[in-house]
DNA sequence: AGTATATTCAACCGAATGGTTGACGATGCT
DNA sequence: AGCATCGTCAACCATTCGGTTGAATATACT
């Protein structure tokens, strides 16, 4: 049995890691850095060569994920290496499918939020 | 299999409601907000009756929450109420699930979807 | 009609965010 | 040793964010 000091506690806790971890992803630049180390491990300055805008910035950037907990950072030599640490988004959509009386991946509401957005841009297809 | 320009397009589709969507998110106010419509629709005054903040700022908040997509505002005389509406975290989720067990996004079956909703039937949009 | 209630608007404020640039410490190469 | 490369730091800037307050609007009550 839990008592409440400590569930109080424990739900500041992980107020705090949730803010971070979704303001983290709140960004377009660094949810494509996510998307970019999920298919390998890459050195920061790889990861910032893709992006018009200063390392720095990513470097910045890479911070920002890293204390977010979704990237882990390794240096080897003069090279920093980042990898995926998909630890935190876990928790995140385990915060979110509280709100799911959906199973994990809804196709359709999916395809029926996409309808609703087509007009606007026309795939540049063909 | 999908070409890299429907994917292109894709990524930029979902960015920007994504942005909102997590954004919205990461405030431990709104976060509450989103936990207390879980168990009921409510009023706007009544959800800022528990927070030591302005009426103003928690009318704030719901704003960004109904931009974001994931609630649902419906005035009904004087009252306005508010309600859930999880799609929003719906597709965020699919986002994350991406990073996680990698069933991925179907994106096959989203490109037939837009293969039979393209052409004709252009949705009004706002 | 007059008053109370529900909600938003507008203007403002301090702090945080996302970017820049230039200098700097470390590490590797020859 | 000398130089190039990797990455961060510090200072700055414009914009956004989260909050306040007071006025305004719209609806309900008596």
């Amino acid at each position: 049995m839990v008592d409440d000091a400590l569930r109080l506690w424990f739900c500041h806790l992980m107020s705090d890691r949730l803010d971070s971890v979704f303001a983290a992803l709140a960004d377009p630049t660094r949810r494509a850095i996510l998307a970019m180390l999920l298919e390998d491990d890459m050195a920061v300055t790889d990861v910032a060569e893709p992006f018009e805008m200063s390392l720095a910035a990513i470097s910045k950037h890479l911070g920002i994920l890293s204390r977010a907990g979704l990237i882990q950072q390794e240096k080897r030599g003069r090279v920093k290496w980042c990898k995926l640490d998909p630890d935190a988004l876990r928790e995140a959509s385990v915060w979110m499918q509280g709100f799911g009386q959906f199973e994990a991946v809804n196709l359709d509401a999916f395809e029926r939020f996409l309808a609703s957005e087509l007009p606007d841009d026309p795939p540049p297809h063909g």
